[in-house]
DNA sequence: ATGCAGCTTATTGTATACAAAGTGCATTCG
DNA sequence: CGAATGCACTTTGTATACAATAAGCTGCAT
């Protein structure tokens, strides 16, 4: 990460989650590149693939702008996700090393414990979970599948979600996991799969009522 | 459209299904400007799209080479590409307009007069095909999904792939669209996403038995 | 007022030179 | 003889200047 245009992809990805860019906002190169202290050309390099992943959206003319995502988007995001996070799911079922199995035990743990608190540690939450959720990906072993849930799951909503939950949200959370450890257990594809597309859609409610109540503000911490 | 990087990006590409750049060689971002006539800028921009669109592949320290698939890789495009295109198909039954079935239907009707004649015009059915995909994609109306499945689509293995089909496979093919018109006539999703399956998946069974009997010749007047 | 022509400015695209990093070979030392 | 090390060379990364293009504005004509 030493490189000057990923200092550049970090710096205005975090930009974007805090909320310092707003979506809709218009950003020029030139702009960004004084910011991250670097030259337009690693800057650009960072928005193709901030705009791969959705992050920054293009005009006819090659403008660029803060990409703004409506509830419908929202879901769209989720669907897709629970598809292809299902997918894999079933996938993983059938490979998973015991290694990879202990691997997604301790993190679920993990998972326990920061919510375990009396007051919940939500970034130590994140970071179990999205291991978590990375693991299932090893072990479904599809490079393809990896990239492409990379691009719904790398989305700035998407990436907020988890800052909407409530600690009822946030334990219901660690019980799928669990369900979904039993599944693997067995080797059952279906089950694992079922209880996955579940585990998104809860999610994606979970965020849409957040949503909803207009609490969707930028959260600064979350950025990495 | 800028101009050399589109252009390189055009050329690469389609010396890559040419086979004039064979599976497994490294590529020189200097060759590759000489070749196209421009400069390593643009060169550099059409690799990256030419990476996320799994054309070419990078190692540890940045080396680019031209994609090597194995039929394992094709059967996990084909299965990932099963599942975003029934997706696709389900919602397009619900959404779909008077003037896209229209075309639809153009479109299977050029198949057929593609196929009629005594020796089939196979980029005509090529051509004709793709919009019949294309159209059915736009009626589901989700950018993302247009995204994610012009990556499985564009890819090297999956565009030559009509091209192994024999004459019977390609009425096969004709005849499953006209099964997914009528599920559109219907708005009956649950059936357009089943016909749309099994199309996808008689699409890889047609190719992995060609790619078995050695037949995976490149084939030059695919590109571009 | 309104719409359009032509100019001006803002922004992105491309070329090129140079810097950094990686690779492979050859030489040397154990 | 083998392994480690340093050096030369290859390839990619970054900065910068300039070109091309789109957007916005001004002023004129209707």
């Amino acid at each position: 990460m030493s490189r000057a245009s990923d200092r550049a992809y970090s710096h205005i990805r975090s930009m974007i989650l805090s909320g310092e860019l707003q979506p809709g906002v218009q950003i020029r190169e030139e702009a960004l590149a004084e910011l991250c202290g670097v030259s337009r050309t690693p800057v650009r390099d960072a928005l193709r693939r901030l705009e791969a992943e959705l992050f920054i959206r293009r005009n006819e003319s090659q403008r660029s702008f803060v990409a703004d995502w409506s509830l419908d988007d929202l879901e769209e995001a989720f669907q897709l996700r629970a598809m292809l996070e299902s997918h894999a799911a079933r996938r993983a079922a059938g490979r998973m090393s015991w290694d990879q199995n202990a691997r997604l035990r301790m993190h679920n743990n993990g998972i326990k414990q920061a919510i375990s608190a009396e007051n919940p540690d939500v970034p130590k939450f994140l970071d179990h979970n999205r291991q978590f959720h990375m693991i299932i990906l090893e072990a479904a072993a599809s490079d393809r599948l990896t990239g492409m849930l990379a691009q719904v799951i790398e989305q700035p909503v998407v990436l907020r979600t988890a800052l909407q939950y409530d600690l009822e949200n946030l334990m219901r959370s660690h019980h799928e996991h669990d369900e979904l450890l039993a599944a693997f257990d067995h080797r059952d594809g279906d089950w694992a799969a079922a209880v996955m597309t579940g585990h998104i859609r809860r999610a994606f409610h979970a965020y849409a009522e957040a949503h909803k109540k207009g609490a969707d503000q930028p959260i600064n911490d979350v950025a990495a």
